[in-house]
DNA sequence: GCCACCGGTGGC
DNA sequence: GCCACCGGTGGC
């Protein structure tokens, strides 16, 4: 039986909410029913950003007409923690790569003049079809039918609203009702009028938010990643993967004849940051949402955990959790504070000492048909300038170092 | 005033 | 060295 198919009988986790939450109707529906991203670490401003924002600010300060004055460059050597400036650098670097590739794609499919002098376009990231969306409903200046909830809206909303978010998912894919805005516009970026009339478009803070809009998880055979379409998916796959190591073949639990002779559905180099992920972490516990906030690249840290409630509490630690089963003693029958972890993930690339496995070692090759062709937008791509995506992965817990030295 | 973000600190 | 915990602080 496969461990990672939800909706079969058997899901591999026992507790009661992994069935709760298979309940929802996850498994093989490939309509992405999570889709809540994690809200994650901002810098404070926009010249202490990550270093993914590089690429951005050299972008916005060299391009011709560009109404914003040259800004100095991120000081790397500031940095505290060399391994650290040597990730963002690499972040910054496949930002770059990423900028290029797409920008270079828009120009073969753009006439020169068309992509013109609109000063508001962002350079960084490149011109996506929802800044071409958002353009468009700019320049009509139409009132949607129905405007949707920005994407940035508290993430406790997910569990009411997956279904009707997969289904705006499913129709944003849906290049046939451009013409026809009603039911169906992108929910990610949608200018409309307000009472007074006037145009209420969508405001580009400075802050810069790491955003989590893909999970991905290693291939213990193969070492390809493979997008999880959900995040509760992802948390089932993450609880088990030490007794059940994740292989391709269980990705036919959502994305049919899929082996490990397939190309990676994503890679490290694909302009998107990662963070990796601590496996065995127990399941969220059902009504509460886990989220993962990651810091900029010059804090000593580089991400925080904590938990919403059902209530909406912000809990930070599992002494918060004590207290909050302690003022909550309704929920505290029901759970227990192992159900909670606090681990962060880590960056990719940077090992903790008594980490086995490197990363660089399981790269896997470049996918000409990336994560995008079955994965819902993430929310990053929302708000260009504010939102970096992050893919959070979880890579097989293998002796990989091992390995490497029967090899040297 | 709230809260996201950050850093200090102490325990292991 | 790592990590859990939590208080300070600045932006909104």
């Amino acid at each position: 039986m496969d461990p990672f198919v939800s909706d079969t009988t058997g899901p591999v986790t026992t507790s009661p909410k992994t069935q709760g939450q298979e309940e929802e109707g996850l498994g093989t529906d490939p309509s992405f029913n999570s889709l809540t991203t994690e809200s994650v670490g901002a810098s404070p401003d926009a010249e202490g950003g990550a270093a993914a924002t590089q690429a951005d600010d050299e972008a916005e300060s060299g391009a011709p007409g560009s109404p914003s004055p040259p800004r100095p460059p991120p000081s790397i050597s500031a940095r505290r923690d060399p391994l650290r400036a040597a990730c963002f650098r690499r972040l910054a670097a496949s930002c770059e790569a990423r900028r290029l590739r797409e920008a270079a794609l828009l120009r073969a499919s753009k006439p020169p003049a068309e992509k013109a002098e609109d000063p508001d376009e962002p350079i960084w990231p490149p011109r996506s079809r929802y800044w071409r969306r958002f353009v468009e409903l700019k320049t009509m200046g139409s009132r949607p039918a129905n405007p949707v909830p920005n994407p940035d809206e508290s993430s406790l909303s997910h569990i009411k609203s997956q279904d009707m978010l997969a289904d705006k998912v499913v129709d944003q894919w849906d290049d046939s009702d451009t013409e026809n805005s009603s039911g169906s516009a992108s929910y990610q970026v949608v200018p409309y009028k307000n009472v007074q009339g006037e145009n209420n478009l969508p405001v580009l803070s400075k802050k810069r938010k790491f955003i989590i809009s893909t999970y991905s998880v290693q291939c213990s055979t193969c070492q390809k990643w493979r997008v999880v379409p959900s995040k509760l998916k992802y948390e089932q796959i993450r609880e088990n993967i030490i007794q059940v190591p994740f292989s391709c073949k269980y990705v036919h639990g959502w994305k049919p004849q899929v082996t490990c002779h397939d190309p990676t559905d994503i890679s490290e180099d694909n302009g998107m940051a990662w963070a990796i992920d601590i496996p065995c972490i127990p399941q969220t516990p059902l009504g509460w949402e886990r989220n993962i906030t990651l810091r900029n690249e010059q804090s000593t840290r580089f991400a925080d955990v904590y938990y919403i409630s059902p209530t909406g509490r912000k809990v930070r630690s599992m002494k918060d959790v004590e207290r909050y089963l302690e003022d909550n003693p309704d929920y505290a029958a029901r759970l227990q504070l192992s159900q909670f972890s606090f681990r962060v993930p880590k960056p990719p690339n940077c090992p903790r000492q008594s980490d086995l496995i490197e990363p660089t070692e399981v790269l896997p090759p470049v996918h000409e048909d990336p994560v995008h062709n079955y994965m819902p937008a993430p929310h990053g791509e929302a708000n260009h300038l504010t939102h970096i995506p992050v893919i959070l992965a979880l890579q097989v817990p293998v002796m990989l170092s091992k390995k490497r030295k029967l090899n040297q």
